[in-house]
This record gives C-alpha cells, structure tokens and sequence, in this order.
RNA sequence: GGGCCCGUAGCUCAGUCGGUAGAGCAGGCGGCUCUUAACCGCAAGGUCAGGGGUUCGAAUCCCCUCGGGCCCGCCA
C-alpha cells in the first residue's frame, strides 16, 4: 500500500537493518529438522505438567509468530504452522541474560520463526517447548490483522487472500479440505476406471451450454479465439476417439456477474462413460456423493454441516419425476402439450421474469425452478426433462417429447446435471439448428466439428456434470462461492 | 443491468444535535520468571475512500466519482 509505510513499518525495517549491522541474517535459506507442532504437542502431552524432557534430543518447531506474553525474565511465543500450533517457552535460565534479549528483541507478530528446545508441559498443562535457540526465518515488514478478530473486512479477504490465510486458521483448514476433497473425487473415478484428461480452454466457438464467453485474440492465429463455458463437446469427442470412460476436473468461464452462487471463472467436473445409460450413471453419482460426505465429514470435524453429510447423502436418494411432479406442486396438466404461449402465460403467472421471445424449454424450467426447487431439500434426483430443455441429451426410449436426464438437488442446490448422451449426428445437427432459431444469446452455440465426430460413431454413453465450488458449499453448508473459490476476479486497485 | 447499504489509525471498531478525532489490538519506552485475547504505566500513531458544494464551521448535510457488500434479474 503505503511504500514509504506507517511507522509501524518503518520500525519493522529498522529492526532488519538492526539485525544485518549485528551480522544476522533476516531471510535466511534454511531451517533445517524441523518437525510438525503437532509432533511437540503430543511429546508434551507425555509429560506431567510442570515438566519438561530430560536429555532427550532437541526438536525443531517452525512457522508463523502469532502472540507474545512477556513476563520480564519469562516469555511465551505461539508459534503457528498448518499442523495447528505450539506455545514456545522462553527463559533467562536456558537462553542467558542476552541471548534472551537478543530473541525478543528481533521478533514480531507476524514474522516466520524457528525454535529448537524440548517438549515442556507447563504448570497449567500447556503443551510448550522449552526453547533454548530462537531464530528468525522472514521478517514481516507489515504487520499481520488483529490478533482475535483478524481480518473483517470481505473486500480484503479476496483481494488480499494470503493475509485472510495468514491470519485465519479456518480459512486454510477450508482450503485444505477442499484440496483433500479433489483428491478423494479423483481416488473414487480413478477407482471406478476413469481417465482423467486435460481438453482445451482456447476453443474457436465456445458451446456445450447456453453462457456468454469471453473472446480473445490468438496471435499465431491471427484471429477470434473464445474460452471454453464447458468441457463437454472436448469429452465426447475423447468417446468417439475410443477412450471409453473420461473425466476432466477444469476451470470454465463464463462473461456473466458474480454472486453468492455464481463466478465467472469456476471449476467443473465433467464424467463420460461409454456403453452406460443414465441410470447407471445416477447409480454411480449416489456412490460418489456418499464417498465424498464421509470424507468431509473426515475433514471438517468442527463443521456441523460436514458432520451432518453423511446422514444427508446416504443412498438411496429421492428420486421424483419432472413432469408429473410439476404437475402435481402446480396444478398444471397435461404439461406436455401447451403452446409456448400457453407455458409463457404460466411462467409469468408464476412470477417469473422472463423475456417474452425465449425459447419454450426456458418457461418450462422457470416453472419447475418456481414449484418444485424449493421443495427439494433432501438429495433428490429429478428424471425425464422435456426434451425443449436440454439439447444434447438423447430422447427418452419410451416417453415421447421426454429426454433421459437427470438432475440431483440438495439445500435448493443444483449438484449434477446428466444424460444418456446424444450420439445421432442427424437428430444432433437438427437440435442445434433448432436453437438457433431462438433468438437473444439464449442458446447453444452450433459446433459443425462436433457433428463431424458424431458421424464417426460415438457409443452409446451417459455424461454428468458438477460444478466443484457447488460441491464443496453442498457438503459444508457454506452459502458464499466466494468461500471457497482462492482467488476470484478484481477490479484493480484504483490509482 | 436495477434497488438498498457501507468506506474513520496497520487491524477491529466508537464518534451524540454540524463545533474541528477516540478506544482496543499491533508497534515504541519502562516494569514483571507459568502466561495463553496475559497484565500495569508512559509516550506516539489520522489525506475520516477521492473530488466538489452548503455553512462562520463538515467524519457528520447535499452532489459526483472510485471501491465494496446485500437483495433482485441472468448463467451452474
């Protein structure tokens, strides 16, 4: 912020120069042994309090200084790392009269320290290391948020994620879990004979949903080239290539606003397996989500939410079908077989706000969001969309004017999206052509390489889809995309 | 894109009726050999987001700009 800085800094900055005229270093290269806080917290819990280890090796703790507590001859440090954190004991006794004032006087909130002693329980029975070598291993030069109440400010918090990580066990334990939570996805496909594969951002047209891309400029191509709005055309085509059973975890982006539920750029998942319907796939997305609620329950034991997942996602789900449940929350009948104008009368009855040109399927969704979303509170899937929904889904095999699609809800949430996959290059070339006809930007972008794949023959298949921000506020009851994305999109500082 | 709200010390927050800026934490100096949001004393720390206006006088009232939050609309 301020580069000549407050004073606070510039006594930081003095304290540095101090330590180089000393012949110290403040960023030194290593700090070499060093073991988990954890690992001195348990050696600690051993002993009886008032005690420390006799003759024992020394142990070597590092990471963030949070607090100090001088007491004159006697000081406490707690000493932060990702294994949670220790409380270092400093004494005259151990250190000497200048040894001892030599580490006070280095050190501050905020700077990264190593310390070497042994375990100690205090006479309170903290764990503690009694420490007889203090270093510093990075000095702060700004000083780190408020000790108890960090930092507030949400504006802060995502322009400056590292200070909110810096200054926020929970945030990184949030993070941590949702890295582990990746992990654990990737074991279950891997263990289910899915490859993961990598497909391009760069697309000349970006299609597979209805979203405004951003657009760009290729100088080797010297022309337009679009970010990708979903992996699912790229995934197919892995199908056609023979590749069988493929998943790809992956940023998308799409030029729209952020809000609680929405950002711009977000990660999805994308499944597609060959030779399997739609019902094998709802069979695989209950397995996945009741692996994946234990594990968050694993992870975030402090959250009642992820403690709760479980319970939540145990199979089998609900499962309801999209016409006939609307149907019955409505009172509409015979649902199939209304005019667009007809569905646009009762969407806006229903007090949706939508242009009066959009395509039919759009009034029909606007229907279900408005009488049966809100009531879908446990995890639930919902079966057989109108085949005006969904335009890379493959017709019903029994229920004309139908699709075979499912969608899961949970908490009002949408958590998957999937079909038995449409393989017909002919009926595929027609329903693209088809939303072109809707006018406004409410439509599928035609891809003629795609139909092109189709032609060579792609198996039958069933695909889902997830966004994995969506997953991850599901199962931890977090309501704030911005929660659990790192780093989201900024204005640049002004000035 | 529309509506409502917010911006005061590095951080967390007060600031009454318009009378000229306060506390805690962090930092400095001093004290304290078992504290844990340690404690006690002293001193220091401000472009009140920025610009303009009203007024004898603006953190406070009005207008504009910038940044942000929440709700609504759109996408998952």
């Amino acid at each position: 912020m301020v580069e000549d800085g407050s004073p606070l800094e510039r006594e930081r900055r003095a304290k540095v120069e101090r330590i180089r005229t000393a012949g110290g270093e403040p960023y030194p290269w290593s700090f070499p042994g060093r073991v988990a806080t954890s690992e001195v917290v348990v050696r600690a819990k051993a002993l009886s309090p008032g005690t420390h280890s006799e003759g024992g090796e020394l142990l070597a703790v590092a990471g963030r200084l949070r607090t100090t507590r001088t007491h004159g001859k006697t000081s406490f440090l707690d000493v932060e790392d990702l294994a949670g954190g220790l409380q270092l004991f400093l004494r005259v006794d151990e250190l000497g009269e200048e040894g001892y004032a030599r580490a006070l006087s280095v050190v501050d909130p905020g700077d990264l320290i190593g310390a070497r002693g042994v375990p100690l329980q205090t006479r309170r029975g903290e764990p503690s290391l009694l420490v007889s070598e203090l270093v510093l291993l990075a000095k702060a030069i700004h000083p780190p948020p408020e000790k108890f109440h960090g930092l507030q400010d949400p504006e802060e918090r995502i322009r400056r994620r590292y200070v909110d990580l810096l200054s926020s066990p929970e945030t990184r334990q949030r993070f941590v879990a949702r890295s582990l939570l990746v992990r654990e996805l990737r074991a279950f496909l891997d263990s289910e004979g899915f490859l993961e594969f990598e497909t391009a951002s760069l697309v000349p047209t970006a299609s597979g949903a209805a979203a405004e891309p951003f657009r760009t400029h290729s100088n080797y191509l010297n022309g337009p080239l679009q970010l990708r709005i979903s992996l699912e055309l790229p995934l197919k085509r892995l199908l056609v290539g023979g590749l069988e059973r493929v998943y790809e975890i992956g940023h998308v982006f799409r030029n729209e606003d952020l809000d609680s539920i929405h950002s711009p750029e977000f990660s999805e998942l994308e499944v597609y397996w060959a030779y399997a319907d739609y019902h094998d796939m709802r069979a695989l997305t209950e397995r996945m989500y009741e692996r994946l609620a234990r594990r968050i329950a694993e992870l975030l034991p402090d959250s009642p939410a992820a403690r709760e997942a479980p319970t939540r996602f145990r199979p089998p789900f609900a499962t309801v079908d999209f016409v006939s449940e609307l149907e019955q929350r409505s009172g509409i009948t015979d649902l199939l077989h209304k005019s667009r104008e007809e569905l646009r009368a009762l969407a806006r009855a229903a007090g949706a706000r939508v242009p009066d040109e959009s395509p039919a399927g759009k009034f029909l969704d606007k229907l279900f969001e408005h009488y049966v979303e809100p009531t879908l509170d446990r995890p639930t899937f919902v079966l057989d969309y109108p085949e005006l929904t969904t335009p890379l889904a493959k017709r019903h095999r029994s229920r004309p004017g139908l699709v075979e699609r499912f969608e899961l809800f949970s908490q009002g949430l949408e958590l998957g999206n999937a079909y038995t996959e449409l393989n017909d290059p002919d009926e595929q070339e027609a329903r693209f052509r088809a939303q072109l006809q809707g006018s406004g930007d409410d439509h599928y972008a035609y891809d003629g390489d795609f139909v092109e794949a189709l032609r060579f023959g792609m198996p039958p298949a069933t695909g889902f889809g997830i966004g994995i921000d969506r997953l991850m506020m599901a199962l931890t009851g977090i309501a704030s995309i911005k929660d659990v994305i790192l780093f989201l999109p900024v204005r640049p500082r002004p000035g």
